[in-house]
DNA sequence: CCCTCAAAAGATATTCATATCTTTTGAGGG
DNA sequence: CCCTCAAAAGATATGAATATCTTTTGAGGG
């Protein structure tokens, strides 16, 4: 007798949770390395990016794209080329970022997958679901690369294993 | 000259925010209009299920597969057959419809991306986003099949914009 | 003015989530 | 015992997110 009589069956299961997708993920790490490499006065280019953030270095080219079209920092080609900020000091919050690499509803989903929802005609966790939303948002707002960036150089927390030369 | 003379790009923006995916979306919803159509003496089969809830009828049936499969219903074939709960009364938490149609380490992973990531070595966000992350968790253990019926059997909310017959 | 460097742009590849279609299995009724 | 009905299983299709590769553009140095 076999050891399982279960049907084989290899298919792996569905979905994967991500509040953040990679695209949003690598754009606020590389975000915070160009800020913190400004501050020491250098411009970094997108393969020494992605080398310090441990993302894949074509797609980071591709994603500093997007955000440089944006307009949340600006890039220069040639010699002496790379990224960096217009304005550093003016706060960037994550919601900013996320406007750019995440779709436009993001935060005013129902999170039981009905078309409409709402206080008048509410899915079963509507009120509940709407609190977790809401506090994530309101961190997405309060978060800025650059107060990642100040934790990161107060050595109380890491962008990477490395640490940042 | 052209209104615009940004260089024409019509590429999408990238990443979808979705805290459940499709699958589970759709077993939540299926799940609990089984219950009812259960408590209601009758066995709903995955076409009636899916008309009801407003998913794609093949889909909804591959998925009730995935979750009868894990053992959260049972089903019966052919004539009279359909999706039932053997123990309707037992509560099923979201967590555990999740655990079938989620990958695994979802409510454990850096927001930041980061492999590894914790209070000894945490990323810049590490600590406010636990936060909403365990407090998703909280609720996803807290809501069950049952409660959502519930609200919905006292007209407090729907699972539609129908409502259930 | 040319040469090199680095980003921009364009094209293509891969994987996964979602979705649909077809064939097989099994339960019950006549 | 056969016939029908409904789920299970298997195969295939599509679109989005992620990833890589190649060609073009533009800035600066020699």
């Amino acid at each position: 007798m076999a050891p399982s009589q279960c049907q084989k069956n290899n298919k792996r299961n569905y979905h994967t949770i991500t509040m953040l997708g990679k695209t949003t993920e690598y754009s606020i790490r590389a975000l915070v390395y160009i800020y913190l490499q400004n501050k020491a006065g250098a411009r970094p280019g997108f393969k020494e990016i992605a080398k310090n953030i441990d993302s894949p270095e074509e797609f980071t080219g591709k994603v500093l794209q997007l955000i440089a079209r944006a307009g949340l920092i600006s890039s220069l080609k040639g010699r002496g080329g790379g990224f960096f900020f217009d304005d550093p000091e003016k706060p960037l919050s994550l919601v900013k970022v996320m406007e750019v690499t995440e779709t436009h509803d993001f935060f005013h989903k129902c999170g039981f997958g009905l078309k409409s929802c709402d206080a008048d005609n509410p899915c079963p966790m509507h009120d509940e679901y709407a609190v977790v939303r809401d506090s994530f948002f309101e961190l997405m707002k309060k978060l800025t690369i650059q107060s990642l960036a100040t934790k990161i150089n107060q050595n109380k927390a890491v962008l990477n294993r490395l640490e940042i030369v």
